[in-house]
DNA sequence: TCCATATGTGACCAAATGGTCACATATTAC
DNA sequence: GTAATATGTGACCATTTGGTCACATATGGA
């Protein structure tokens, strides 16, 4: 049911520096040095965190030289918007609806 | 920056249990008992998942005498897709052709 | 060649996580 | 009142997590 192999990119997404690697990202790869430079952790942190965001294929990894090249791969970010966030669309506005709905009528039995 | 109070939410959302208790949920209300007929582990266990997923303002918590009913709350998606999922929508589609295009010119310095 | 630079590996550690259970409390039914 | 039902609390435990460091490897430049 869970089974959908986004399982480690949710577990990658739930940290907020690693939301930070990728927001980074976002405006184009980036050495792993050059990561580091904006975070207060050490090196290894960030190349821990590199490696679970790579294991999830959030980051796709090219070397060069002696360079590490981390490149965002926003799919994985697609398919949990497809495969379950946006099956929530229609609860956004009606959850509070029906919450207030049978807190009004306690007594009811409607379903 | 990451401070949008969504982090409790994010780490909810990180656990195959979580995720599929909130779907449950969106069926409509249930009682903690009621749900825990749904897994393997132990009563104590889902009522934890229930107490971070409460915290997470993912589930509001209505007590009906000696019964809780936990109620769905989209809210915390929504915002997570709003604040955070959807500045990675025009990258969907170019992540992948922009690492295309730099391994390919692998001695270009274009950026 | 020799050295600075950039990244990788393994050990280690404290804290958080996900799970168990025994026991306590509160409410409904008889 | 008494018993069954539904939930809550605290202790406890194994594993994972996020972090550190010492050290190793690999590459580019003088």
């Amino acid at each position: 049911m869970d089974h959908d192999g986004l399982g480690p990119a949710w577990r990658a997404l739930s940290d907020p520096t690693r939301r930070r690697i990728l927001d980074l990202l976002k405006h184009g790869p980036r050495t792993t040095g050059d990561l580091c430079e904006q975070f207060d952790v050490s090196r290894f942190a960030i190349m821990k965190h590199l490696d679970i965001l790579e294991r999830a294929r959030l980051v796709l990894v090219e070397r060069r030289g002696r360079e590490r090249w981390n490149h965002l791969n926003a799919v994985p970010i697609r398919q949990i918007y497809e495969r379950w966030i946006s099956g929530y669309q229609e609860h956004w506005a009606a959850s509070l609806l029906r919450l207030k709905r049978r807190i009004e009528s306690k007594t009811g039995k409607e379903q």
